[in-house]
DNA sequence: TTGAAAGCGCTAACAC
DNA sequence: GTGTTAGCGCTTTCAA
């Protein structure tokens, strides 16, 4: 088998230098060649074109070495010529490092997520990084599949919101040597950089602002409760409670079960939810701490016969586009200092930074509109 | 060199052997090395904890040949206690298929938009392949990067929603053998399975819809003028006036300019040109043909004292959240229809199979509520 | 400044 | 059924 390999060997060079003083194809014929292939133009064929070696087109291209002008020209001409773009997949094997980011988001279709999303992208390409998105559906199968696809992908980071504060599985990726950040929510299981909103806060300011409006019977409606979020947005409400000497009624706690971006579930089932609260538990107002639950909610005041800001107050956590134009007091988040902030975490432990891991916590901003009001209007006077 | 490179093969055997016979590390010893390392396991530390060679690993591992049952099952627990898992960017450039589709979207923050891609990346996981997604935000010069970069990635196929019907360069998909489905819009320069609804017949009806109601002066509002859904939307406004015999009047058409996804200037700049268009052409009707151009609209209407749905009838193109509970009239659009389409045309392709493109046409659905009517209420009536 | 050669981690063709 | 080896396309020593 030495002399098998021993033959090739001689052979190679022999091959090549016969090709090169024959006279290179020229570019036409190379690029018909690869048109018919229709496959990527490789290095080799640029270097053949060019009369070079690959390792040159390969310094020529990168400006990593310095490269004799005529020369790089040449490669550069046929480079051109072939409509030649480095594959990433080999150059990532060889160099063992990739410039691509990786964030998998619970929900699409989350106005939330998709602010950070593209905040997000952006500031990974100002650094130089493309950013690829995934979508988990808050399903932990999906997330570790993509938790999986992206280590194997070999990105350089990942940023995550974890479907389930407890099984979510980022020693894949850790194990690995990728970093991660944890934005949005917090992951008990691992020690990472965290980039959250004060949660807490934000509910018990916005629970304040409905006491003040003399709201007595709060309701809240937090989501499933394996994320630190509904925990910690739970808390506020309860807080401020407290402060207010206002006794906790059960009744008035209210956790949608459902996850996953199935938007027409959830829309029905947090209608339903509502509905009964409103029925059962005569609430005077409500504390939406999710985005995608809106609709469902409103959906229910309207089947209830109630009135946004007349007779039931509410305020919801995330604004969205529509909030505006029907007067909705929104807890605002700063999605793209969130974002912002997360990839740079990231990058600078890509660049292998190692502190401790740093918490984030950004302030939400309450904007008050006509929804959280409890103006008792005249039923004539009501469309 | 030759000499040297025969060193390097006497050499290698020996050690191989040495190891193996000196008995391998242990799984613990092994485990050790590569989290300190903080790298994946490779095929080789398996192979070697295993006791076999890398080949025998692979086949075991994919299945692909019949391997010995023992064999098997030592290879799959030494794979287990290193938390093996296949590089991906080493295997797809070795067998040159990939499992990974790439989906670029011209905004990631347009409820359709990530209504699509959450059910493309359904129908992708369903067939095995992963979907990456790139946010394009309708700029050619990102377009043309995520394009770059998912060819460079070896993606086994694209579906794009084209940023301008002219100017999007698939061709580096296209030469370098990727398929390429164009959803949403057309693309003038390839010839593309393409996925589109029936932009013009939608609004056609939306146009008739408002007419019935008794309607005269419809304003029309579309997105910039490069995409092949603008002017399919206004032809269909212009064939629903003809078909009614009602003269167009220019000042009732307003071309959005603003591109990409910024969501705030989108809004401020819809808000003015609708602001404009109810104080200088009195429209009794508003046909809004973007779903990321309702909410600056509406405040436009809010900002003008027109009441929806009352003094001025309005139907959006593209469902969003709060639009049922604002009575918004809709043209809702069969997301996961099309982005099940787009994907199965995409691996048909990718499978190999080679027809002429295929152009599918969805239809669109009017979902009708309260916006679209003109009922003139009494000013005392209204809150 | 340039070229030859090795090698990233994997799979497949070929031997046995 | 298993091992050896070559090679995917690239970058990067090492020599010259």
């Amino acid at each position: 088998m030495i002399g098998n390999r021993l033959h090739k060997l001689r052979a190679l060079p022999g091959t090549v230098k016969t090709r090169r003083l024959r006279g290179h194809p020229g570019a036409a014929a190379l690029k018909r060649r690869i048109a018919k292939r229709s496959e990527m133009a490789t290095i080799k064929e640029v270097a053949q074109l060019a009369g070079v070696s690959t390792a040159t087109v390969s310094r020529a291209l990168s400006g990593a070495r310095p490269v004799n002008a005529d020369v790089a020209a040449r490669v550069l001409e046929a480079s051109h010529a072939l409509g030649y773009r480095p594959n990433r997949v080999a150059r990532s094997l060889r160099t063992q490092v990739s410039t691509t980011l990786g964030l998998i988001i619970s929900d699409v279709q989350n106005p939330f997520f998709t602010a950070v999303a593209r905040a997000a992208e952006r500031t990974a390409a100002d650094n130089g990084y493309s950013l690829v998105l995934c979508n988990s559906d808050d399903d932990l199968h999906l997330e570790r599949r993509y938790l999986d696809v992206l280590v194997a992908e070999q990105v350089a980071g990942l940023i995550l919101t974890p479907a389930d504060e407890k099984a979510s599985s980022v020693d894949v990726a850790l194990a690995a040597g990728i970093p991660v950040v944890s934005v949005d929510r917090r992951l008990r299981t691992a020690d990472l950089d965290t980039v959250l909103v004060d949660n807490a806060h934000a509910v018990h300011k916005a629970v304040d602002l409905l006491v003040r409006e003399g709201c007595r019977r709060v309701a809240v409606l937090v989501g499933p409760e394996h994320t630190t979020t509904a925990a910690e947005r739970l808390r506020g409400y309860r807080d401020a409670l407290t402060d207010h000497q206002i006794p906790e009624d059960p009744g008035l706690i209210v956790h949608s079960q459902v996850t996953g971006g199935d938007v027409a579930t959830l829309h029905k089932e947090t209608k339903g939810l509502i509905t009964e609260v409103i029925r059962e538990h005569s609430p005077d107002s409500l504390v939406i701490t999710n985005g995608p639950m809106i609709a469902g909610s409103l959906a229910a005041l309207a089947d209830t016969g109630r009135h946004l800001g007349e007779d039931l107050a509410v305020v919801v956590f995330d604004d969205m586009p529509l909030a505006e134009f029907i007067g909705l007091t929104s807890i605002v988040q700063p999605t793209e200092a969130i974002a912002q902030q997360a990839v740079e975490l990231l990058l600078s432990r890509v660049a292998g930074s190692t502190p401790p891991p740093h918490e984030v916590v950004f302030k939400s901003v309450l904007t008050i509109r006509t929804s959280s009001s409890l103006r008792r209007v005249s039923p004539g006077r009501r469309r």
